[in-house]
DNA sequence: AAGCCGGGGGA
DNA sequence: TCCCCAGGCTT
């Protein structure tokens, strides 16, 4: 047997059970797709089976308001997706009249659809056969065959690419590609992988090279940047509190926070007030008092967040001003999130 | 080509 | 602590 034979076989045996295996319905696949960028299946499956439940069909996706949608993917990360998400909703409503496109290259043309994806829903659901090369093929791929070549290189992506294709199987390429996936996820993980169990350990080149514990090969990351966030949660006394939309680019774009004051390093009470101060506000201020006296640290993969909640308390509001309840209703970042379960419960 | 974009889990 | 996860977009 081959290597695609020896896949096929493998996965008829070791396949998952998911909510969307075994549907070719491109709006389900589509969706599990996208929820699944960089994403593990254990975390993606509560969000997918949310807005299926919520958005049956692409039209009803279409027809929500984009807070809507960030809200119910809040927690999810990279919040880019959703935003894509919804905009290619709209245009396979309204440019498609609510059908996806059947080809590799107009899946290519919706928003957040890039290689990978129009690959897999295009093989899934239509049965083209276009390779996927997820992080778990580059993987299986780069041991099986020995490749030293950086998976992240220009170099890399094409190489792959191209061996992706001619060790494919063009007639089974739907159960193909996701047993190709789904062997690099059980069987062929990142860590100690258990090459005496693996079918495939007798050509394996990198196990017999002693290779399997350094392949794929990656270039070097990008290094953590460290920012200090001021968060003024404004508290009036008739309990009420002010939430802003994060614009312009940058993480949680068009996710919501409390008006917030980004420093060099962490302030004191003082170095607080002063920079409160500039903003001109013409609040009633009660006091002010730093809610957490030690820096939250929030830690994303390339940013290193170090936050103050700072308890403002004022008499009237000229502002609109929202109750804590309401807040619960936008969508926020984790780190807000965290902070009105943990405020609510040491404050009312 | 390189940087940016989240959050969580495993070793 | 580091690495990876059914990647894509922007500059």
């Amino acid at each position: 047997m081959n290597f695609s034979e020896e896949i096929l076989k493998w996965y008829q045996v070791n396949k998952r059970s998911l909510p969307w295996r075994g549907s070719t319905d491109p709006y389900k696949i589509w969706l599990s797709e996208v929820i699944l960028q960089q994403t593990r299946v254990v975390q993606g499956i509560p969000y997918y089976l949310k807005f299926v439940e919520t958005y049956p069909e692409v039209g009803d996706l279409a027809r929500a308001s984009e807070a809507e949608v960030l809200k119910l993917w809040q927690g999810l990360g990279y919040y880019s997706r959703a935003r894509n998400l919804h905009a290619a909703a709209k245009m396979v409503s309204e440019q498609y009249g609510g059908v996806f496109p059947e080809t590799y290259g107009g899946l290519l043309g919706l928003k957040g659809v890039g290689d990978y994806t129009a690959s897999a829903i295009a093989s899934i659901c239509f049965n083209v056969p276009e390779p996927v090369v997820d992080g778990n093929v580059y993987r299986v791929l780069a041991r099986y065959f020995g490749v030293d070549l950086a998976i992240n290189s220009t170099e890399g992506v094409k190489y792959f690419k191209k061996l992706a294709r001619e060790v494919m199987d063009v007639g089974r390429i739907r159960d193909y590609n996701q047993g190709i996936m789904e062997f690099g996820a059980i069987q062929c993980v990142p860590k100690s992988p258990d090459c005496e169990a693996c079918p495939l350990s007798e050509s394996c080149v990198a196990l017999q090279m002693k290779r399997v514990g350094d392949l794929p090969l990656k270039l070097k990351k990008t290094k953590v940047r460290s920012r200090y966030f001021n968060y003024i949660v404004f508290v009036s006394k008739d309990g009420r509190t002010v939430l802003e939309q994060r614009k312009g680019k940058g993480i949680w774009e068009n996710l919501w926070q409390f008006p917030l004051i980004e420093s060099t390093q962490k302030l004191s009470q003082s170095g607080f007030e002063r920079r409160f101060g500039e903003l001109n506000q013409t609040v009633d201020l009660v006091s002010i008092d730093l809610f957490n006296p030690e820096a939250i640290v929030h830690k994303l993969s390339h940013q290193h967040l170090y936050t103050s909640f700072w308890v403002v308390r004022t008499k009237e509001f000229p502002m609109d001003g929202i109750s804590f309840e309401e807040a619960d209703t936008y969508p926020v970042p984790v780190l807000i999130a965290d902070f009105l379960r943990s405020f609510k419960k040491s404050y009312f």
